[in-house]
DNA sequence: TACCAATAATTAGTATGACAAATATATAAA
DNA sequence: TTTATATATTTGTCATACTAATTATTGGTA
């Protein structure tokens, strides 16, 4: 295999990302969800983790904080999460979901899992775990930290 | 193994994509390339295939005309490609590279190649046609066409 | 010819991503 | 205590992505 061959990883990784991300924001759309894939993630995460900082949160979710403060001021306006002030640090906020937001979580948790169904067709578990082997080998080489 | 932990593909997929670009923008940074990742993509496809429409070279990179639009704006600011009126269609240009764009695309080729394999330390090649076929079964799954 | 649908490209609006810089607060050191 | 440094978050800027809408032009058809 020549090198410039190889070298298409990045593009062919680029493009299926996008490609996973453009068809969940599409179902996500269609389906009235009213959070985008990015939202998701931060709701799905602050469920699964109570009482959060936004640095925590950010670590978790592997979004940088400029970005993480962004989508979250945007579910704080729709009224998912709320921003209470730390009790020992007034630098910063425990992150919580409201009563909306819990119940937002619910009702698309299962939802979600199906869409994400369906870019597995065609593929087994050992596929993943060799999918994973690979993507997490790259994401090491190039600097990023094992996730736990 | 659970449905939830199959489904985490997705951010497994999008971290890694966001770290490989990442990681090639900050070595195109520190060469002074003077191009981002994504300018570079559309250098090499007008360099490979002359006289191309928007539209013909929207299909191979894979991006959106908006998105190219764009992209070409700030090509053709930087002096590497014109927008030439198509002769037969008012409507379209055809694009070509500048003697600067060529020049510049001869002298990054090698250094982008060089820089594309630090992710694939520690794989194989028959671990680039896992991925690869991994990564194709995803985008067509999700209504992507096949390549050629 | 006049009309209508399709196509090429652009514009507008919102969200995300990367990076640098700014602000406020906390902590450690002199 | 004062100063310096580190941390948490935000703001600003530019580039990319996606959607929808717009403009200009083409081609087919009544």
């Amino acid at each position: 295999m020549t090198q410039e061959q190889f070298a298409r990883y990045s593009f062919l990784l680029d493009r299926t990302a996008r490609k996973v991300k453009q068809y969940a924001q599409q179902q996500f759309k269609s389906g009235d969800f009213d959070v985008t894939v990015d939202q998701w993630l931060v709701l799905k995460n602050l469920s699964e983790n109570g009482h959060l900082s936004q640095t925590e949160l950010a670590n978790l979710v592997f979004k940088d904080h400029p970005t993480l403060t962004r989508i979250l001021d945007l579910l704080c306006k729709k009224g998912y999460v709320e921003r209470v002030p730390h009790p020992m640090d007034r630098r910063s906020f425990q992150l919580h979901l409201t009563e909306t937001g819990l119940a937002k979580v619910s009702a698309l948790r299962p939802q979600i899992l199906e869409i994400r169904e369906k870019a597995w067709e065609n593929l087994s578990d050992s596929d993943f775990q060799e999918f994973k082997r690979i993507l997490d080998t790259i994401y090491q080489n190039l600097g990023g930290q094992e996730l736990e």
